[in-house]
DNA sequence: ACAGGATCCTGGGGGC
DNA sequence: TGCCCCCAGGATCCTG
C-alpha cells in the first residue's frame, strides 16, 4: 500500500509521539512476517530510548539509544500507529511495545508483506540499506544521471519507476499519476527519452509526491497514517483507479493495461506518443 | 545483465 | 448464503 508520502506522512505523525520516548514491555504476535524475527530483540528492545524516527524510500528507521535501529516496512497493508494502552487490540497486530508516556506503538499487517528488523548499529543499518540497493530520493536525483539511467535501459518507463534501485519511494499509484502528469505513455521505452521528456518526467515524480504528502497520502483501504487518520490523496487521482472514467483534461476513457506486472492506468490521448506504439497486453 | 512471471498472504467485491 | 474468480499502495526469487 504504501508509497513515499505514505510512509513520510507515517514518520511525521510519529516524530513526536516517539522521539525520547522509552520503550517499556515489547509483545510480538507468533504469525511470520516477510523476515525472521529473532527472540532476543525483545530484551534489546526493552527500555530502548527513540533518538529519531526517519524515512528512507520506503523503509522506515528508528534510531534508538545504545545504537540499535530497529527497521520497518509497511509492505501493501502495514500500518505503525501510537494509540491508547486502552484501545482494542485489532486482528493481524504483530507487535505491541509499550511507551514510557502510557500510550503503545502498535504494528499491524494484515497481509504481512512488512517486515520489521532490528540492526545492532550504524554499520549494520548502512550495510542492509545497501544490500537493499536503494536508489536516491526524487529529489535528490542529478536530472543529467537520471537521463542517463533511463536511456541506458529498454524497459518502459513505468517499470523504471517501480524499480527502487533508480529512484526510491515510487509506488503504483505515483508512477501512474507521475506518467500523467508529465503526459508521457507508460509503456514508453526508456532508451527513447529526450533530455527534456527525462526533465519533464523528473519534476513530474517530485510534484505529484509533493501534493500527496501535503494531503497526508492516499487511502484506498488499509493505509492509516502514525496517528490513525486516513490520507486524502485519493481524491484527486487522475488516472490511478480511474478505468473507464473520463480523463480530467480531455474526457477520453482512462485505460487500464498490465505493464511490469502491475495495473497501469493512463489517458490513451494526453499520454499519446509516436514513440508509444509497442504492443500491450489489455486487461 | 536484463526482463517478465510467480510467489508470499488476507480480505473485499462482483457475478452466478 | 455460498462459491469462485479477480483484485489490491510491495519486494524478492526464479526462469529464459
Amino acid at each position: 500500500m504504501p508509497e513515499l508520502p505514505e510512509v513520510e506522512t507515517v514518520v511525521r505523525d510519529l516524530r513526536p509521539a516517539l522521539v525520547g520516548r522509552t520503550l517499556t514491555a515489547i509483545r510480538r504476535g507468533r504469525k511470520a512476517l516477510r523476515r525472521p524475527w529473532k527472540k532476543a530483540w525483545e530484551s534489546l528492545l526493552t527500555g530502548a530510548r527513540v533518538e529519531a524516527i526517519r524515512r528512507r524510500g520506503k523503509w522506515i528507521l528508528l534510531d534508538l539509544d545504545r545504537g540499535h535501529h530497529l527497521v520497518v516496512h509497511l509492505g501493501m497493508t502495514g500500518q505503525l500507529t501510537t494509540t491508547e494502552t486502552s484501545a482494542a487490540e485489532q486482528t493481524h497486530t504483530h507487535l505491541v511495545a509499550g511507551l514510557d508516556d502510557g500510550r503503545q506503538l502498535r504494528f499491524r499487517d494484515t497481509r504481512r508483506f512488512g517486515s520489521l528488523t532490528l540492526l545492532a548499529d550504524a554499520a549494520a543499518l548502512d550495510n542492509f540499506l545497501v544490500r537493499a540497493d536503494l536508489g536516491p530520493e526524487p529529489w535528490d536525483l542529478d536530472p543529467r544521471a537520471w537521463h542517463e539511467r533511463l536511456t541506458a535501459t529498454g524497459r518502459a518507463l513505468k517499470a523504471v519507476l517501480l524499480d527502487q534501485r533508480v529512484v526510491a519511494g515510487v509506488g503504483n499509484i505515483y508512477a501512474d499519476e507521475s506518467l500523467f502528469e508529465a503526459g508521457l505513455h507508460p509503456a514508453v521505452r526508456g532508451r527513447v527519452m529526450r533530455p527534456e521528456e527525462s526533465e519533464r518526467l523528473l519534476r513530474a515524480v517530485v510534484t505529484v509526491l509533493e501534493r500527496a504528502i501535503a494531503r497526508r497520502g492516499s487511502t484506498i483501504r488499509d493505509y492509516v497514517g502514525g496517528s490513525g487518520l486516513r490520507g486524502g490523496y485519493q481524491e484527486e487521482f487522475r488516472v490511478y483507479g480511474r478505468t473507464g472514467a473520463p480523463c480530467v483534461r480531455c474526457q477520453a476513457p482512462v485505460l487500464r493495461v498490465q505493464l511490469a506486472g502491475r495495473s497501469t492506468h493512463y489517458c490513451p490521448s494526453c499520454q499519446l506518443s509516436a514513440i508509444s506504439d509497442q504492443p500491450v497486453k489489455k486487461s
